[in-house]
DNA sequence: AGAATTCATGTTGTGCACAACCTTTACAGC
DNA sequence: GCTGTAAAGGTTGTGCACAACATGAATTCT
């Protein structure tokens, strides 16, 4: 009853086809988007498609620009600057705006994570540690049941997911998963004593220490 | 040099024309758009206008359905209540997140508003205090350099802004007028003061203030 | 009379052809 | 060799015709 339009879940997968391949630098910055060849790969026009890239240039992740074409927007270091202060806010709000009560099922997830994270300590892979990363920010947003705080949360983490991955390079692989690691176990530790307040600081904390790295490895 | 684009100009233009008309209510909430008639309205074809109304959808100001019509939201009270907090907060946090210093120009934007609030306060007119509400708005955000901030503050604010609109009716306009201009008082003194902290908190209390009225005049 | 059905009407969604535009390249003039 | 210019190719933006769909009214059957 929710996807019973065709048009509109079609919409919805190709919006995240295109924004997860931008996120995962699939597309990295500067990469030039063919409407008419990203047509021909989902099988349908240009018309469709061109709403989608439309919603992706209100996010911010592309710009089209008439007779030229429509490319994947570069990272300003500033921006993204303040973009993650403000998520850093946001991340905190998610305990005290209409917080869900931390349900056994919530705390099975948030095992669920810690394992998954476990797994990838024994195999460091750039990509499972990013995808991870962003299946366990969903489930942060989830704990609360404000949706406007939700939305922009998600508006803003996919503006920044890249800047992550454009500096692992020069970040430790290893110490990323095992920081990661740990933001899981004290995530954990705090919905298992039913303080959702206390995993939204976790949270919190963790997007300053990312920051904090971010900033020295840049400069 | 920024507006070359004709393209997007126009883009702009539509979209600020359709958006303020559903923030004023001038098409109230069930109002079915017509795709062909706004397109004949402003003197394009239906496919530029369809991207305008395709942005207003993803604000949630509208809906479409396939074989209905382009629907003006209607405004749920319950989740437009979790808004209005995500709202207060980030109102408190302009002061915090990259606050631009107080200028001698800022402190005189400040005052010229008061004076328009004042001239009001003789005359009350409830579009004339929507609109200038909708200004200063803008004026508030203006005072943090973080362009996210300003970005998720002004999405949310032309979310909400209808239901005190609508609300108008219930409540006490010349109450309602004195109000602003208090708060336009406050904020004056604040920001010559050159206390761009104390400015927002100023902004933070009254949206508190505005979600408990509202409250009150709702149950 | 009532109920199911068909049809007429109006709406949004899609595909296509063309216009507007930018960039690059080739070429002619100097 | 250099520069200015024009032309070619490719891209996004626009307009239009038609498909897909929902709704309500007219109609027909029971």
């Amino acid at each position: 009853m929710s996807d019973h339009s065709d048009a509109r879940s079609r919409f919805l997968r190709l919006h995240d086809a295109l924004r997860t391949r931008i996120c995962m630098l699939d597309y990295p910055p500067g990469t030039r988007l063919s409407e008419e060849t990203l047509a021909a790969e989902f099988g349908t026009s240009r018309t469709p498609l061109r709403r989608v890239l439309a919603r992706l240039e209100d996010e911010g992740l592309v710009i089209s620009q008439h007779g030229v074409g429509t490319i994947v927007t570069d990272v300003d270091a500033e921006e993204m600057a303040r973009t993650y202060d403000l998520r850093r806010e946001l991340a905190g709000l998610v305990g005290r705006l209409s917080p869900v009560p931390v349900s056994d099922e919530i705390i099975k997830e948030a095992a669920d994570f810690l394992d998954a994270g476990k797994i990838l300590l024994k195999q460091p892979d750039t990509r499972a540690l990013a995808e991870l990363n962003m299946d366990y920010f969903h489930f942060g947003t989830s704990l609360t049941n404000n949706l406007a705080l939700r939305e922009m949360s998600e508006r803003l983490y996919y503006r920044t997911a890249r800047i992550w991955l454009t500096a692992t390079p020069r970040l430790d692989l290893a110490e990323e998963t095992a920081i990661f690691v740990s933001e899981l176990r004290d995530s954990f530790q705090a919905l298992v004593a039913r303080d959702g307040q206390a995993a939204a600081d976790v949270r919190r904390a963790h997007i300053s220490l990312c920051i904090a790295r971010l900033n020295r490895h840049m400069a």
